[in-house]
DNA sequence: GATATTAAAGACTCCTGATATCTGTAATTA
DNA sequence: TAATTACAGATATCAGGAGTCTTTAATATC
């Protein structure tokens, strides 16, 4: 098990958007040959992205993405569950209520994604900047 | 993303062989039909559980399967990573070398890990049986 | 208002891996 | 020897990931 491609891709996007000097909007074009994938593939990770309203979309000439929340606000997990549906690593199937061993794996998510709600976006933007 | 049937059913039987009073081996049959699978199937799980030296298999008449290690030493995890294989839940592929991206996600994964790991399935087992 | 530009949405294909069963073979013990 | 079991392999099915193409809707600029 592992995460897909489309949430390295996302991530990725939203540096990048990060970065991005003022209020102007990039399109799906540019992004998209920034990781060698296809604008289209790529429209269908943006418009999860935006959805959760984590980026805005402006349609027509001159438009594009541009990250809508403060950026103080976006963490890795946002993203994540953004692209992949916030689902649950482990359902025991075999006993419907209270399980000990989905307990224990449901416990272990949840360091997980703690670690990942805490590390926010702009800190690894800035980081990529400094290089 | 999510971890496979297969982890669940070797969480299960792991827990279930714990239990087991003496030393005395447990056939996959009994095994099968308490978590109603097919023998077949639930031999292919118990086969990597052994390659693991989780378990230990005595063929033959009165065989089956038993714990191999002492049950203070398992983990969550050992389990885990005998089915699913070593992997890691996320692999940047875009920048091969120091991903900052990569790197917190693998923070986080080792966050996860590190609980996995310190749960003891003989915790658990006492906990099931005291009910 | 017409046109060019861009995002949005849906249908579609391809492929991998998970899930699960059945059959047959080899090994071991009662 | 006969019964029981592990073990390997082939097969079928199904879901989801990955990615492309086409059409539709919205916006800005001339």
């Amino acid at each position: 098990m592992r995460y897909s491609n489309a949430t390295n891709y996302a991530l990725h996007t939203m540096i990048h958007l990060m970065l991005q000097p003022g209020g102007s909007p990039v399109g799906v074009k540019e992004l998209a040959e920034m990781q060698k994938l296809s604008p289209t593939y790529l429209s269908k990770i943006l418009t999860k992205l935006a959805k959760a309203g984590l980026i805005e979309s402006t349609p027509g000439a001159k438009g594009g993405y541009k990250i809508s929340r403060t950026k103080q606000e976006i963490s890795f997990l946002d993203v994540i569950n953004a692209i992949e549906g916030d689902t649950s690593l482990f359902d025991c199937s075999i006993h419907h209520e209270g399980c000990l061993i989905e307990n224990v794996m449901r416990q272990a998510e949840e360091n997980m994604k703690a670690e990942l709600e805490s590390k926010l976006l702009i800190d690894i933007a800035k980081e990529a900047q400094a290089k």
